[in-house]
DNA sequence: CTGTTAGCGCGTTCAT
DNA sequence: ATGAACGCGCTAACAG
């Protein structure tokens, strides 16, 4: 039925090891050989079988992601960055939604190990010690993307989420603002929610702004969520005059709230955010924002991986990408 | 150095037969030795390889995907459907971008045959003879997901593009309009482009209105072309007053472009497409659009692509998804 | 219920 | 430059 490396030998009257080296294009075969090897390959319309060949060789130029979910658009824009890079290095990409259920990740960093893939890159989740445990049985090289694991003992490639948020809330400040709302992910996790929360309130500090708890609200990283936030700060006595979101995705939830109560942005209220989505710049008006290089992050990742799985010894194992303000037209002196 | 089927035999005082029975849960094994080997299993951190179990069982459980752009929210999407599916039943996904390069596109259909994949998703796509030709050589059931091929001998899921785009026009005349501008794909794409242009002909037809040429301009799905199209219609003397464009972004490309015009949708424009993308219900005014199930889409060509690997006999083969008109806020009476 | 024995398709010495 | 033979880790008959 199918055609192996046994019947293209018998096929060109050669052996198979010849024919191995053909396909792997060892040196160490006559021109003449080669080509009838070619040819008998043509003619039987032989195609190597990489499971066989990932077996004798044990490589599998395979490498394995799991990512928190594909139909985010961050999320996606990385794994595209990956992809790109691992099809410059001829690996393939095996691709695991975990939606940041450690229960989850586990499972498939196991089922990924299992399929021998030759490294492993983890994205955007919290690492907890029972992932580090996962990936200390791997014997495969493995580095996290756009997350950090506590301890920083895991080859790594993100941005600064504290320093982004701080720059992100001292562009409002520069601006005259003094009355500065969050709206923050959960504090549970430790880059998008923590930092640049922490980033918000060391802004706030080096302004000598007291910060109100009540200028505060944790969304799920969410349009609605945005809404629902502003909503409640427009109820408040005394409103702000900024909003600082922890996502872009957020802060346009906020502006279209702000609009639909028949108020705008900026003249009202000024909006800043993380991340420079697409769709920051699709929307009026157009979000201003602190850039995280999502493709970047993809793409260093997997060159470090690439390091890595070739044993190469590297610098910086732990490597942190540059943000950049955008300044569009969301904020506003006060 | 890794641990084998051997050594837990060994471990266990068994023989690998029954590991490997105790491994693929082959109920016949006595409750008392199962438990012996999984403690084997435990003690010694086994980890069953699967790309041996590939090579001697001759399926891997991991399907190919082919996509154009995993960065494209469409795509990402019905992504997302795909994975569900294959998680559900126990399948791994690898995962190839083709840029919907046709001669990329046929290079990873080959390496994804190479990996011995139990079966393929090709993605979006058009799907030439050459297509037809590399899938021939495939042993491994293939689907076409959100695109078709021509002779429709290809099992398929997709929706009907031409009704889709007739019943958004549709929608626009029963609003009154007459004078209704298309931005279109490239004719060359059958799917998004062609069948979409030939729907809006059709209800133009039925509505008696006449097609004029400088109606219809041709983008490439994203917002900028839909920002320069709208710019072009901007132009005419003579107006349209109802914009129906082939995609969601190009329409909300030409609503911005309205917008900054100083011009407002719906009261100067209506504007309508087809998609239904996430940002659709995020930008004001929120926009009317033919929802097409993408996610389903994904979900429903996995459920079949699982048939098709178990040799169950399927019903059809070729299935079209019904979309759906969701009435927004871009669309008024004329 | 359990063990023995062949392969699965290919890379890789080691000879020649 | 080429071939013979072994082994990668596991599944799948076949015996018992």
């Amino acid at each position: 039925m199918t055609v192996t490396i046994y019947d293209v030998a018998r096929e060109a009257g050669v052996s198979m090891a010849t024919v191995s080296r053909v396909v792997n294009n060892n040196p160490n075969v006559k021109p003449q050989t080669r080509k009838k090897v070619y040819e008998a390959i043509e003619r039987l319309g032989y195609r190597p079988n990489a499971v066989a060949r990932g077996l004798a060789s044990k490589k599998t130029t395979t490498v394995g992601v799991v990512i928190p979910d594909i139909s985010n658009s961050i999320f996606a824009e990385v794994a595209r960055g990956i992809e790109d890079i691992a099809n410059m290095y001829h690996y393939n990409i095996i691709l695991c939604n975990a939606d940041k259920k450690k229960e989850k990740e586990i499972r498939v960093i196991n089922t990924l190990l299992e399929k021998q893939v030759d490294g492993l890159l983890f994205m955007g989740g919290v690492v907890t010690e029972d992932h580090v445990q996962a990936f200390r049985t791997a014997s495969v090289p493995i580095v996290l993307c756009a997350t950090t694991d506590e301890h920083g003992i895991i080859p790594s490639v993100d941005i600064d989420h504290e320093a982004a948020a701080f720059d992100a809330v001292n562009t409002l400040i520069r601006h005259g603002h003094r009355d500065i709302a969050m709206i923050s992910g959960t504090l549970q996790d430790p880059a998008n929610g923590f930092a640049r929360f922490q980033g918000y309130k060391r802004a706030l500090e080096g302004a000598g702004v007291e910060y109100k708890e009540d200028l505060v609200r944790i969304g799920n990283y969410r349009y609605e969520s945005g809404v629902e936030a502003m909503k409640y700060f427009l109820g408040l006595k005394k409103r702000p005059t900024a909003i600082f979101a922890a996502t872009d995705e957020m802060a346009i939830g906020a502006i279209h709230c702000i609009q639909d109560a028949g108020l705008k942005v900026p003249d009202d209220f000024s909006v800043i955010s993380v991340d420079n989505i697409r769709m920051a710049s699709m929307v009026r008006p157009q979000l201003t924002t602190v850039a995280q290089p999502m493709y970047d992050i993809g793409a260093v990742a997997m060159r470090l991986l690439t390091k890595l799985m070739k044993k190469e010894n590297v610098e910086h194992s732990r490597v942190i990408l540059p943000h950049e303000t955008i300044l569009r037209l969301s904020v506003s002196e006060v």
